[in-house]
DNA sequence: TTGGAATGTCAACAAGGCTGACGTAAACTG
DNA sequence: CAGTTTACGTCAGCCTTGTTGACATTCCAA
């Protein structure tokens, strides 16, 4: 698998990109860029109690209010007991409520409170600062790239999740 | 900070890639991408008694074979007690080597093993497969734009790690 | 020779994953 | 209506991987 043979012209088309080392560089930089990624909101979460599941938590359902605990399940890719360790902290704290659903009452929907919404603003506020900052930089066809790539990368269950949130979204 | 209203046309350029839907959605792809990123491999660790962070070190010991444990702390951005910990294992299972500096003898210059380097190979092949794949389907022009996106959301100190080991790379 | 740097190690702790088991209420199904 | 399935919550225990703090060793350098 290790080559740079393939780097040759197939059927007039470069294949340089598609190198063992500019994969590699691609596998770095997702790496590195990962940690810048959620550097600033993981600050604002050492103040309180909170982690990186809180924040997402937080992040899909300010996405998608009402949603259930199941739904949640589902994108956040965690087991129920896991979720529902850092929910129950949530709903604790005042930031997230939980209403039982009307048309099925085993499901609860899950809700930001005031509180939760500006907690969400505040780190939601820090990742786009970075996040507009990075696409300001490359600018607008870089950052057209940047989500093709990022959509092939990933599982098409959670690909479907992705293109779901985007179109269904606001 | 919640605008559409950026959404404007600035001295004939558009911005209505700076809008915060646009963020948001870059936001989410990352979050995603990630997981994918990660999954091939976390299947293979999974079979040993190994995590990320095993991975992680075997991947920048490859990369900069004979480099020092502080080097390595310093591009990992973890402790020297939790590296310790996971080369520790490493090292005791012969997938890494620790040899004394000679014109420093304090420092202790990490290799992989004949037996490091097949786990490395395996773990690489499986993530670049999914990268090869996720080049392929975006093409060119793409990669270049995540790639540029990428590099400017790193944090300055992890830029430079990233540009120095791309550009004084093998 | 002494101070500081690099490394290693022990201990303790926390976050956040996981599995397994169990309980309850609601909804569905034959 | 009886039985099964679904959605959710919770308890208990385990693992990885991160953190601090304390302390020993080794060795370079002033």
């Amino acid at each position: 698998m290790s080559d740079a043979r393939v780097a040759q012209v197939f059927g007039g088309e470069s294949l340089l990109y598609l190198t063992d080392e500019q994969l590699r560089q691609g596998i770095e930089a997702m790496f590195f860029a990962y940690r810048g990624f959620t550097a600033d909101p993981d600050r604002i979460l050492a103040e309180m109690a909170y982690g990186r599941a809180h924040h997402r938590a937080i992040h899909f359902i300010n996405r998608a209010p009402g949603t259930t605990v199941n739904n949640l399940l589902a994108i956040l890719g965690v087991t129920k007991q896991s979720l529902n360790r850092v929910l129950r902290t949530l709903i604790a704290d005042g930031l997230v409520e939980s209403r039982v659903g009307q048309l099925d009452k085993r499901e609860r929907h899950l809700f930001l409170t005031e509180a939760g919404r500006a907690l969400e603003a505040r780190l939601s506020d820090a990742q786009r600062a970075r996040m507009r900052a990075a696409y300001k930089e490359a600018g607008p066809e870089a950052v057209a790239g940047f989500k093709q790539v990022l959509e092939a990368m990933m599982d098409p269950d959670m690909r479907r999740a992705y293109v779901k949130l985007r179109d269904g979204g606001a």
